[in-house]
DNA sequence: TTCAGGAGTGTTACCGTTCCCAATCCCGGC
DNA sequence: GCCGGGATTGGGAACGGTAACACTCCTGAA
């Protein structure tokens, strides 16, 4: 910097305005400026910055998993957003969801002053361990349970998006809906299932048990052997596509047909859910979009920090092949 | 850190001493400084010691579609190696796969002093643009071409791979193997094409023609309807997972039973490839772990620049439901 | 007893910015 | 022609560490 201040006949002080776009300089002199810091090929030392503005224009993502879909595009979407933005992202990932973890990747972000943090939280002590973190530390959780604590969120309307399915399996004709349900400890999880009940309870639908494990395809495939033994089973919702794709291969080994004589529908829309067998009908979320949402709310919390607001998208209904009427014989009444 | 030395009544160059672990530090002092930083919650500011360093014990990670299972494994191999080897890790991502957005993405992550760069490499274009990254910063390519290039590489054995499947298809007793291959011009899928042509070569079995295009399943859909038709199609080697989704869909839709006509072999072994319709015979790769491989011969060119070191890492055949023995009318001669 | 040398500690300078304040210049109004 | 005030610029002083060097002890050998 003292370099170009030199070259271009100024202090460093107006080398630096030049910089930071401050209104009081010159044209010619800015000009002149600019020119000097082209041919040194001159950039700022963001340390440096760092070290007297304390904002280090780089923010941190704290995440669950990432190497999943639905996380992995997320932090896509915040990384994609924050560039624009002219934030450089940080990520610290943590391997189970307890407290402490959490709060220890909060920590390393903040020993490395990020000026804020997005948190993909699925899970409450995520949340929680974010209300720990220091004042004047913005936060921002996003994709897991929605919630009234000090912490802004983003998340999904998942019982709407439970509701959407059940919804269509109710209207092809079936009486009621079988649910493999996620994890019975993850917020996400419950409110689908809540969004399912509701729905059945509303039609006045018989309301089948649930038994919530996993996440994964094997979850999907022990449940689903289990369904397909029963005939009076016409209509499965998933909670997600993975246990939708397990519970596919258990109809199919029983030699139950999809959708004619059992439907089925997932949740997430992951990249190749239209390819499975059959193209499934799902529940879809933009997680890239609730990246980009994320990061906007995050940049307006740390502008103003307001009472902290909660944005909830709304998912949407994929119909593909996996859905049809309930076969003929079995036909309500 | 002034309060500190003053609580400790020491100076503050002692308290850096300690925070280094110089070794010529009275045992009691030390424990004195520890102590008070302890009471005060003091951290060290890593804005100065990177202004005075020149070390912000933060990595860099330029990537392509992270939102894909193998590029978001890698990182998160990357990212949990590095934070027990103490580094922060920053991502910078870029939309295609040219020179241009490559470069920006390296300044973006030169702007911020990382002190070396890991690029999730799958075609030249991003190698070549390392390249020419300033020298100093040292850079790592995963995942993608090997090369002869100044910068050192970790990838996957893709022709050994291709090899392997191919090699199991014959030995089942096929006649040869079809490939759906990926895109033409991924070093990656060259590769696998590679491996796969010479296994049939040796083993004296005709070489169908092939159509390279994308990697996923709608590619494999298409052409899988091609090959369904075709009855001296008895089995398939797919460039990856999602593309052996796709040709199982056609397949099935085309009434050939897998394995029992149609033998189907996959490539990367992504999470559910074991709940397929049928479970996949796949090539595994373990992201992850190229991930830390690749972190592990960072931290190595960084600590000595020695001549680029290459690493390729073998991959693995997993044999699950879809391969068997070609039908009887069908087999050799 | 003297002195070399290492352990332990403090002093000062500096890393590259931005912030605060003062200085200078220029303009219009009286 | 003098003066107030905004525009423009420059000169230090931070920011919170580390590096280099100097200094004070203390020990052991000559």
């Amino acid at each position: 910097m003292r370099d170009v201040a030199k070259l271009a006949g100024v202090s460093h002080q107006t080398v630096s305005r030049v910089l930071n776009e401050h209104p009081n300089v010159r044209q010619e002199t800015r000009a002149r400026v600019l020119e000097a810091m082209e041919s040194l090929d001159y950039r700022r030392n963001l340390a440096a910055r760092t070290l007297v503005t304390r904002q280090s224009h780089t923010l941190g993502i704290i995440g669950f998993e990432t190497t999943l879909f639905g996380p992995a595009s997320m932090l896509y979407g915040i990384e994609d957003a924050a560039r624009t933005a002219g934030y450089l992202v940080s990520i610290a990932t943590f391997r189970n969801l307890e407290r402490r973890p959490v709060l220890e990747a909060v920590d390393r972000l903040r020993q490395h002053a990020v000026d804020g943090i997005i948190a993909i939280a699925p899970k409450h002590a995520v949340t929680d361990a974010l209300t720990q973190a220091p004042a004047g530390l913005s936060c921002v959780a996003v994709g897991g349970a929605g919630g009234g604590d000090g912490v802004p969120t983003v998340r999904v309307d998942n019982a709407g998006g439970a509701q959407l399915a059940t919804r269509h399996l109710l209207d092809l004709g079936h009486r009621t809906v079988h649910h493999v349900a996620g994890p019975g400890d993850w917020p996400e999880a419950q409110e689908r299932i809540a969004g399912w009940r509701e729905t059945l309870t509303a039609a006045g639908a018989e309301v089948p048990p649930i038994l919530p494990q996993s996440w994964n395809a094997e979850t999907g495939y022990v449940q689903g052997q289990a369904l397909a033994r029963d005939p009076a089973v016409t209509a499965i919702f998933c909670a997600n596509d993975r246990i939708a794709l397990g519970v596919l291969r258990a109809l199919h080994e029983a030699g139950r047909k999809v959708p004619e004589e059992v439907s089925v529908v997932g949740f997430d829309d992951m990249p190749d859910s239209g390819y499975f067998l059959p193209p499934l009908t799902t529940v879809r979320q933009d997680f890239a979009e609730l990246g980009r949402l994320s990061l906007a709310l995050l940049l307006q919390h740390m502008a103003g920090p307001e009472s902290p607001a909660h944005v909830v998208v709304t998912p949407e209904l994929v119909v593909r092949a996996s859905t049809a009427a309930p076969p003929k014989r079995r036909s309500r009444r």
